[in-house]
DNA sequence: CCAAAAGTGTTCCGTCTACACCCATGG
DNA sequence: CCATGGGTGTAGACGGAACACTTTTGG
């Protein structure tokens, strides 16, 4: 408590960024190959250093913007990863962030500019560092969070059918729900508004498409999704 | 992900620890009063500047150590906090750690070495920069753990009674807990051990005292405390 | 007409909650 | 002998889990 700055060392800082999107029943992260030294060549979360004239969770919005074109992309710090070696060339210090975006708003075309894709999570290769590990705390985080805050709305178009929702789900728990049982629940749940309208998409019946009204939900009324 | 480290500027990453003790019914954190600038006087949490040679963790472990002479102290890192004018002084990238230490581990001596006294959570003052924000995060993240893992030992000597063990539970959750409900939940936790001693310093009567076992206790192993 | 997805209720079981009295003992 | 904290059981409410069939319609 007596330090002061100049004893002390600086370090870079980081973000890193878990972008998750919902595509074909599954769960996918974007991934690139590294096209800077080190670890040039390997899989990698997509990142950047934190600027002296921006906060921590502004430099993660910029990334995502960046690289998605998104503003206002649903997003959580994860966690803080410290270890004195994680990076070979430099120290550098690197904060998680988790996003969930709709794969529909994303401009196919950046994929390329940026040199990504979207990967399973089931296929993930060995990424760069520590990044498998920033993914595992990245899953663990939505899955604790999933059943006392909505966040599968994030992960589909504003209009979706309750049966895509419970394929968020399930995939985000990695197991399969009872369909009448969670239905059942959903009906209970009062920002989740059935609209008039029916997707002929998906199925020859057609099905009802919902939506998430965020002003009726409050933070403090917990869901129970 | 073209970038490289020279384009880009450092910043100082510190740590601060929310450490949480339990007495006389209640839940405190060990804060004190500046003795640097900026914001000399005010009160502040404990921490430290990571340095070059050792991970953020470890700055937050030996932080800890100096503070209280104990080593292995349960701790969970809580959030990094990154305003850009978080600290008046430099730009200081901040990570919140949470400890979890027993009051009567703690060599009140240090107390004034270090200029920190326990401060009823209830009665927390205002504190220097967002530190009030690291307290209310570690909370929140101690009562959402808590029915997850076992937390509470961590608070109390290695042999304690179920009054005790409840007490600590009630802090940590800011409401009461029927007493007959509590034991009957605890009867059916298998690393919660009851012993052949007595405890006769709280009651007249004599408490049975009860003991965690560790090695019992698996990560995968859901607690129901 | 049939394949494919949408939609719909009931029963059972386990868990949480509310609730009040006797016990042992030191002073 | 009494004040103090320790210790115990039961009944009702509630929520989660299991489970199968009918509907609609595009091709």
């Amino acid at each position: 408590m007596t330090t002061f700055y100049s004893e002390h060392s600086k370090a870079y800082v980081s973000v890193d960024c878990i972008i998750f999107g919902f595509d074909e029943g599954h769960l996918r992260i974007l991934i690139g190959k590294r096209q800077m030294d080190p670890g040039r060549g390997e899989w990698s979360l997509y990142g950047g250093f934190v600027n002296h004239n921006e906060s921590v969770d502004e430099a993660a919005s910029r990334v995502l913007y960046e690289l998605t074109g998104i503003k206002n992309i649903y997003m959580k710090q994860v966690h803080t990863f410290g270890a004195v070696d994680r990076d070979p060339g430099e120290r550098v210090i690197s904060v998680a962030y988790c996003a969930l975006i709709n794969v529909k708003d994303y401009d196919q075309s950046l994929l390329e500019e940026h040199e990504v894709q979207w990967v399973d999570l089931e296929k993930l290769p060995k990424l760069y560092s520590d990044h498998n590990k920033m993914v595992n705390k990245a899953i663990t985080m939505l899955r604790r969070r999933i059943n006392t805050e909505p966040l599968s709305f994030n992960l589909l178009p504003e209009l979706f059918t309750l049966t895509q929702l419970q394929h968020v789900n399930e995939a985000i728990l990695g197991e399969e729900i009872d369909k009448r049982n969670f239905r059942k629940k959903i009906k209970t749940i009062d920002f989740i508004e059935k609209t008039d309208l029916i997707d002929k998409e998906t199925s020859k019946r057609g099905a009802a498409l919902y939506r998430f009204n965020k002003t009726m939900y409050r933070e403090e009324s917990v869901s129970k999704l």
